[in-house]
RNA sequence: GGCCCAUUCGUCUAUCGGUUAGGACGCAAGAUUUUCAUUCUUGAAAGAGGGGUUCGAUUCCCCUAUGGGCUACCA
């Protein structure tokens, strides 16, 4: 590693939601950059104007803003190497685009699209590269003037990274070692397009990886197969001595089956693949989102960073904090990892049970407000902490404590059928008269007389208790009876009694 | 098709030549329990195949197979 300051960045393309594999990726540049004390930056690359999605970048901002994950610079809030949106850079661009050409390490095509088609069907494995190129419609076999010509008759182009076959590039994978591959398999790629007077995604990256002093380049897999053609524009520019370190990180795959994790795994099975909620401006389409489903950030944080890397021992629930001062980039896996959204319900359980009751509250409360219930806090809190270990996700707690705020308008079918016996409206009725008859209506105390009172009668106790909670929760579930009992207070509870005994009979 | 990358329980992974191959999720069984959960205990479960190198390979090398990625005027 240099002594460089560390600077990574993460560089989404605002074509849609921001995917779960490009958080991950985020976070490793965002871990890599905290523990090293450096700087992660956020830039948007929407040279593709095309596929451009109206309110993407707000959506990627507002993601990682939720996570935890923050930027020390970036397209929202400006800093000393903007502007961080590519599209805003146009300019910038363009002089190193002409320096390309004139050292004659580019040249200008006119091929158009149809006439590139016909050549790909024509011939097997074509490639526009150095075997080929004089067979198209380009600078090199065109004169100067022809193509001066052709430019002022308003003839579209776009600029070719020029590669000389046969010579061996060798990339410095972090993770993989070196990866070296010969030029002849490299196209001359697209750097350039006079059509909108942006270059493309290679040539901007580098660029502005350059000019923005990036130290390490850490990205998805699927970038691997470009990196040569990254290192050979490094060299072009002369910039090899500044060039940042690659690292390219494994692929999240599909659960189940093959494949890459796309969004409709996370339909199909039924887990979000995207931080947030996100509805497509044109379809209208709404795609789950983590927030909304009730994961903690925390959880989805820890999850991801497990996978694909880990700290070497066997700890698994790690803090942020924690993993900025464990994070390794030694520690990554080459291989790619099947996305276990199993194991992502139990990082939330676990991260919830870490949570205190107060915080928890805070979650439920607005929802409560909406559902117009009226609240005391403390309650809340208190009821939180009687069911809070049997949650995975935050927005469980309405279902799982409805009754605890509404009485129970019905009773479940079955658990009828199951709990209330032919004595229970008797028993209940008696119960009812006992619990009049306390004072302190703690749910210690209020056991134990009710215990000494099923004793005392001979009474069955589960029978008696089953009915009891049928009654007050309208099915079978729920925490503890006499902590229910205490919160409900003890007319509350009695009036449940009356009415279940009266729609039971 | 071509090129690149990868390959340990079903899944995420530990192991950096000598281990009863460890942990976690999930699964199964049991315990706890007045319900549903939680929790606890236990269990089943892995080095893709074939060659080398070596006293010894999961570990290093090669081949095969399989999986993944890339192969656009997309990123």
């Amino acid at each position: 590693m240099s002594d460089k300051k560390v600077r990574v960045r993460f560089a989404p393309s605002p074509t849609g939601p921001l995917h779960i594999g490009g958080v991950r990726t985020a976070l490793y540049n965002y871990l890599f950059a905290k523990k090293h004390g450096g700087e992660f930056l956020l830039r948007i690359e929407d040279t593709d104007s095309q596929r451009f999605v109206e309110g993407a970048e707000q959506y990627i901002i507002e993601s990682f803003h939720w996570l935890g994950i923050h930027f020390d610079a970036g397209v929202h809030t400006g800093g000393p190497d903007g502007p961080y949106r590519q599209s805003e850079r146009k300019s910038i661009y363009k002089k190193y685009v002409d320096d390309l050409l004139e050292k004659r390490l580019a040249y200008i095509a006119f091929d158009t699209p149809e006439a590139l088609n016909e050549m790909r069907e024509k011939t097997p494995n074509f490639q526009y590269d150095a075997s080929t190129r004089g067979l198209m419609n380009n600078s090199l076999v065109l004169s100067p003037e022809e193509t001066e010509a052709l430019i002022h008759a308003g003839k579209q182009y776009v600029v070719r990274i020029k590669i000389e076959p046969d010579t061996d590039i060798v990339v410095h994978d972090l993770i993989r070692g070196e990866v070296r591959i010969n030029s002849s398999i490299l196209d001359d790629k697209v750097l350039y397009k006079s059509s909108d007077g942006l270059p493309t995604y290679h040539l901007a990256n580098i660029i502005d990886d350059h000019l923005m002093k990036i130290t390490h380049v850490i990205r998805g897999e699927e970038w691997l197969p470009s990196a040569p053609l990254h290192v050979l524009l490094y060299q072009y520019f002369g910039w090899e001595n500044t060039m940042p370190q690659f690292a390219h990180l494994p692929l999240l795959l599909k659960p189940e089956g093959n494949g890459k994790l796309s969004k409709r795994d996370g339909d199909r099975l039924g887990f979000p693949v995207f931080p947030l909620e996100w509805k497509d401006p044109v379809s209208g389409e709404i795609s789950s989102g983590y927030r909304e489903k009730g994961y903690l950030p925390e959880a989805v944080v820890n999850f991801l960073a497990l996978l694909g890397w880990n700290p070497g021992d066997d700890r698994e629930i790690i803090s942020m904090e924690d993993l900025i001062t464990l994070f390794n980039l030694d520690r990554c896996s080459k291989s790619g990892a099947k996305f276990d959204y199993k194991k992502g319900m139990w990082f939330n359980h676990q991260y919830i049970q870490l949570k205190s009751n107060e915080e928890l509250a805070q979650l439920f409360l607005p929802e409560l407000k909406k559902k117009g219930v009226p609240v005391h806090e403390k309650q809340v809190e208190k009821i939180i902490g009687l069911v809070k270990d049997r949650i995975n996700f935050t927005t469980e707690f309405w279902e799982q404590t409805s009754f605890f705020f509404v009485a129970p308008e019905t009773y479940d079918e079955k658990t009828v059928q199951k709990r209330w016996k032919d004595d229970s409206a008797a028993q209940l009725g008696e119960l009812a008269r006992l619990l009049q008859s306390i004072a302190d209506f703690s749910a210690h105390h209020t056991e134990e007389l009710v215990k000494q009172w099923i004793e005392a009668k001979q009474y069955h106790l589960g029978n008696v208790m089953n009915a009891f909670r049928l009654a007050l929760v309208g099915e079978s579930k729920g925490p503890h009876i006499f902590d229910i009992t205490e919160i409900l207070g003890k007319d509350e509870v009695i009036r449940r009694l009356q009415q279940a005994i009266e729609r039971l009979k």
